[in-house]
DNA sequence: ACGGGGATGGGCT
DNA sequence: GCCCATCCCCGTA
């Protein structure tokens, strides 16, 4: 399948997020290629969203690369211990994002399985199986995407996202997860994931 | 099934 | 000095 290019990502971001869904987010590097297929995703709708790094207008280094144009990556550490892996959307200087918060696993499991437990992918309990990266921070562990990975053209060759077959997908949205901080912002139902599927996170 | 807490560092006031 | 777009482990039931 064809990677995405530019235009898919210039859209708004609660549209690139519901698009996301069913799309296969892949890592290649000369040590592996790892593929995992986006089940749950949330839209951050830049200076005016109260959830959003770039509420109001914020511009620090940290944040700077949210207004690059969309089709950039956008990864920033989490509690001082997890990565979050975002897409930038939109054209430039809108600061939107979509936040990938979970995978199924779809090639190089042997890859993720040592990225995250160290260990070969027989070995694996089902909980484990199960928990490779069903969660925002453990797919970046998974796919090996830390802050060397932020900033980057996911219209080039290491880190991008493959179209996939349109299969029909059971969608459904809720209220973003962790924000409470946000306000009226906070209920807003800018969570997407496939319905039914077991790599969605628990939250 | 839950609920509480610790890890750990960078961003921001 | 406090706040996190998280995860895992350990209690109590």
């Amino acid at each position: 399948m064809a990677k995405l290019n530019r235009d898919f990502y210039l859209r708004d971001a609660l549209v690139v997020a519901k698009d996301l869904l069913g799309k296969q987010l892949v890592h290649e590097t000369q040590d592996y290629r790892i593929v995992g297929r986006i089940v749950e995703t949330e839209a951050y709708l830049g200076p005016i969203d109260k959830a959003s790094h770039a509420y109001g207008g914020r511009r620090t280094s940290r944040t700077e690369v949210m207004y690059n144009i969309g089709g950039t990556s956008y990864v920033y550490l989490i509690y001082g211990v997890y990565h979050c892996f975002n897409v930038v959307t939109e054209p430039k200087d809108k600061a939107s994002a979509v936040l990938v918060r979970a995978l199924e696993p779809v090639e190089g499991v042997e890859h993720m399985s040592k990225l995250r437990y160290g260990i070969e992918p027989s070995l694996l309990s089902p909980k484990q199986k199960l928990g490779l990266c069903n969660g925002p921070g453990k797919l970046c562990i998974a796919l090996g995407i830390g802050k060397a990975e932020n900033g980057l053209n996911l219209c080039g060759s290491t880190l991008y996202i493959n179209d996939a077959k349109n299969e029909p997908l059971n969608i459904k949205t809720s209220p973003r997860i962790n924000i409470d901080y946000a306000e009226e912002y906070k209920d807003k139902p800018w969570r997407f994931y496939i319905e039914g599927n077991k790599y969605v996170s628990k939250g």
